[in-house]
DNA sequence: ATCAGCATGTAAGGCGTTACATGATTCA
DNA sequence: TGAATCATGTAACGCCTTACATGCTGAT
């Protein structure tokens, strides 16, 4: 019933921090959350729209150096008020959708072979995201101190590291029990 | 574009087990695979007719005792093989989406308190989802040789306790630096 | 000149949820 | 006899994605 968009909150936040436009959102987006959250123009800039009209956020003074103009984007006190109210309410939804499991727990209807190929492609994957989620970790390290924001995604960024590498474990394990195990 | 609807995977998958009614499905989905996959009655009826009419499932006789029958859904073979066909294809979404995460990311926005309740909060869900797993695993080490689709149970059931511990490891060190560190 | 990236927005449609409607069966 | 659970299904609605439409800017 209506009024659970996720995505005010993650472009309320991002704006708590600077003045960012939709585009510049969509990027943050993409570059620093989207291992636990992802946001998409068709819903980033709606939610902008909305949120503009309900006081929330408001335009700074734009470039107009064309038909087509650049819109940053500034927090109201309101706005600020908003994403403290959200960060005190004690529910939160931690959704997992992994197909890897799917595949997993119905990899019976298969061959051995299939799941543990599918196996492999997930710690392929995992690998990827942690050499990338490495690199974020040392440059934050560098800038620990300079923004207590800095220590919020560093903290981010640790579980990440953490939960990939527990992934990783489990598939050395998993991989030896299929390969061991009769038939 | 179009046709990427897992829930019918998940439906095909626990078909190739047992045969089942909606409702069976429904409550294998809340009681075995909700920590990485839901579902709720009004994706599960519509999924069930639209795969009737494309022959992946057909019904078995029914308990016709009364005006509201009872429909027992059976997989057939081109059920079978779509569910094959998609445990050999490469491609796997994997998705995590935790507000508990983006709480954190944001957490420069309030006191540390709040950060650290949230994340308490966020504990003690983990510590409630893993005492459930781990009666899940006592039970399928029960019976791990009884039939080939206890193990790739067992082995999904796994990966979800490592997982939680995982996070809970990181819940203790993030505790302590949050207390430790100076403001 | 051309191409990648910057920049905003809309349209169509898919997927899924919650709430509702309806009624049978089982057990205390 | 009343409550919980079994059982199927629809309606309304919300959220989000992909694809499209449009045009500017900066680097090579």
């Amino acid at each position: 019933m209506g009024k659970d968009r996720k995505i005010d909150m993650v472009i309320l936040g991002l704006l708590a921090h600077e003045d960012l436009t939709g585009y510049d959102i969509k990027k943050h987006i993409d570059n620093s959350i989207s291992f636990f959250w992802k946001g998409s123009f068709g819903s980033i800039y709606p939610a902008l729209s909305d949120m503009e009209k309900q006081g929330l956020i408001k335009r700074k003074k734009s470039r107009n150096t064309g038909a087509r103009e650049k819109i940053v984007y500034q927090l109201t006190n309101e706005g600020r008020d908003a994403v403290k109210e959200w960060l005190n309410q004690e529910s939160a939804s931690n959704e997992l959708k992994y197909e890897t499991l799917l595949k997993l727990y119905f990899g019976g209807v298969e061959d051995r072979s299939v799941t543990l190929r599918n196996i492999e492609l997930f710690e392929e994957q995992i690998r990827d995201n942690l050499t990338v989620l490495n690199m974020y970790k040392d440059n934050l390290e560098k800038v620990l101190d300079d923004e207590e924001d800095h220590l919020y995604y560093y903290l981010t960024v640790t579980f990440g590291i953490d939960t990939y590498e527990a992934y990783l474990k489990w598939c050395e394990k998993t991989k030896r029990i299929l390969k061991k195990r009769n038939y």
